[in-house]
This record gives structure tokens, sequence and C-alpha cells, in this order.
DNA sequence: ATGGCTTGAGTGTCAAGA
């Protein structure tokens, strides 16, 4: 099974772009942030055409998670149970035996503002949630737009970003518990090229001078993380016209057990 | 320097992202 994740930026904008991805890769399961729009703008028939059911939790100009797979989605769920929250930001569903969570956590906006301290709540309460949904479904994997930089590596420049959003200590350590859960970060399950990063600004050129972040994200529990072959970052979307700022990071596990 | 792009909303210009 090959799953994904890609922050698109609006599906609206970014459908040819998903459309031409997937028949490129061939994934057979891709978690989609930034939506940014209803339900009813949802295009299941382009989707249906292409191979691919979807299900979607969506709002109208921000947020928006969906789960596309070439098989069934069942026990779909959405959002966070227990927390409070306007803002549609998770969907899990079951594909072949695997619990897959979509995630787009929240930005934070700056250490200290109200919005950051929305997201280490939320992001506690999604620990929480995993923990249990855990001993439901051991086969599970996290995957999406976490909106942290685990450590320096993840960092185009570690020094000015320092302490700063996506990068502060607090949101770091809110990554370790979710990987002290017993979620393993794939792509750091292989060698990888330096200096690669999943996010580069739209501004001053921040692609082509490599001023990125990794800030998305497929974790993977015990038994998905034993069967993981592959995990690399596709920079090829963000050289196309017209680019989500976030690049898809795709794993690849083996034949289901 | 709170800027520098991009999107959605909505038609002038702002919020939000990261």
């Amino acid at each position: 099974m090959k799953i994904a994740t890609w922050n698109v930026n609006s599906l609206k904008v970014r459908l040819p772009h998903v459309l031409d991805w997937l028949a490129t890769t061939q994934a057979d399961v891709l978690c989609l942030q930034e939506t940014k729009m209803e339900e009813k703008a949802f295009p299941h028939g382009e989707l249906e055409a292409a191979g691919y059911r979807a299900v979607h939790n969506g709002q109208k100009t921000y947020n928006g998670v969906a789960i596309l797979a070439r098989t069934a989605l069942d026990e779909v769920a959405c959002d966070i149970p227990g927390f409070a929250d306007e803002q549609k930001r998770v969907l899990a569903a079951t594909v072949e035996g695997v619990r897959v969570v979509c995630a787009y956590m929240p930005n934070g906006q700056a250490v200290g503002a109200d919005k950051y301290g929305y997201k280490l709540r939320w992001l506690a309460a999604l620990a929480d949630h995993l923990r249990d949904e855990l001993q439901r479904f051991p086969k599970l994997v996290l995957l999406g737009d976490f909106n942290i930089a685990p450590d320096d590596r993840d960092v185009h420049d570690p020094e000015a970003w320092k302490d700063q959003i996506l990068c502060s200590e607090p949101e770091r350590a809110a990554f370790r518990r979710f990987v002290d859960l017993g979620l393993a970060d794939a792509f750091r399950l292989f060698e990888q090229p330096p200096k690669l990063y999943s996010w580069w600004d739209y501004r001053q050129m921040g692609f082509r001078l490599n001023r990125g972040l990794r800030i998305d994200h497929i974790l993977l529990s015990v038994p998905l993380a034993a069967a993981c072959t592959a995990c690399s970052i596709d920079k090829a979307p963000r050289k196309l016209e017209r680019p989500s700022d976030h690049a898809p990071v795709i794993a690849t596990l083996d034949a289901a057990p």
C-alpha cells in the first residue's frame, strides 16, 4: 500500500495537480489538507473518474481534510471526540485494515499568541484521543500537515527559527508525545538526502533557495512501521505552475498481513 | 521593516497561512 499526505492549499485550485500526481504515483491512499471548501463543492465526480473514492470533512474558506482511496473507506469519523472545535481539521477512516487519521494541525501564528494556546490544547486533545484509538486499531497511521518541524534537521536555518512558531520546544514536545504513543516518523526510518523539506514560503524565492521546513509527516504504529519499506518527499509538484506551498509525502507499506 | 506571496471572500481590501 502506498499512502500519502499533501496540503493542497485549496483543492479547487489544485485539483489538476492532484489528479496528475495520483496518475503518476498510483498512490492507494491520499490524505489532503486545506481543501478550503464545503462538501457540496467537493469534486467527487472527477476523483471517481480517476479511480478514487473520497470522504471529506470540510468548511468554507479555511481548513478542510479529505481521504482519497482506491478501495472502500469504512468507519469514517470526523474531528476529535470530546474536543469542542469549529475548525474542520481531522478525518479518520479504515482502509484495508489500516486506520488512517488525516490531520491538519493548527498553525499557531506566533509563540504566545491565542492561536498558539489553541494549537497546544488541540495537540494534547489529539494525542489523548489517539492513545485510545491505538487500542482499537493497532494498525494506525497519523499523517498530515503537523505544522511542527520536529528537530533542527527539519529547518533550513535553525538559528533563525529557534523558538519560533513551528519550531518551539512545546510544539516539539507535542510531536514527541505522538512518537511516545508508539508512532514512528516514517521519513526518519530511512536514510534521507540532507536539507529535504515539505514546505517552502511562496515569498522571497523560498523554494528556489530551498528555504524550507519539514512539517508534513507520516507517523506509523509499530506493526505498520515494521511493514514500511520506503518514505520520501516528492518535490516535483512544487515546481509546477501555481503550486501548493507544500509537497506531498509518501510511504510504502508491505502488503497487509 | 509585520513586509515579502497565495487563496478566498467579494469588488476594495483584508484575514490567514507558516
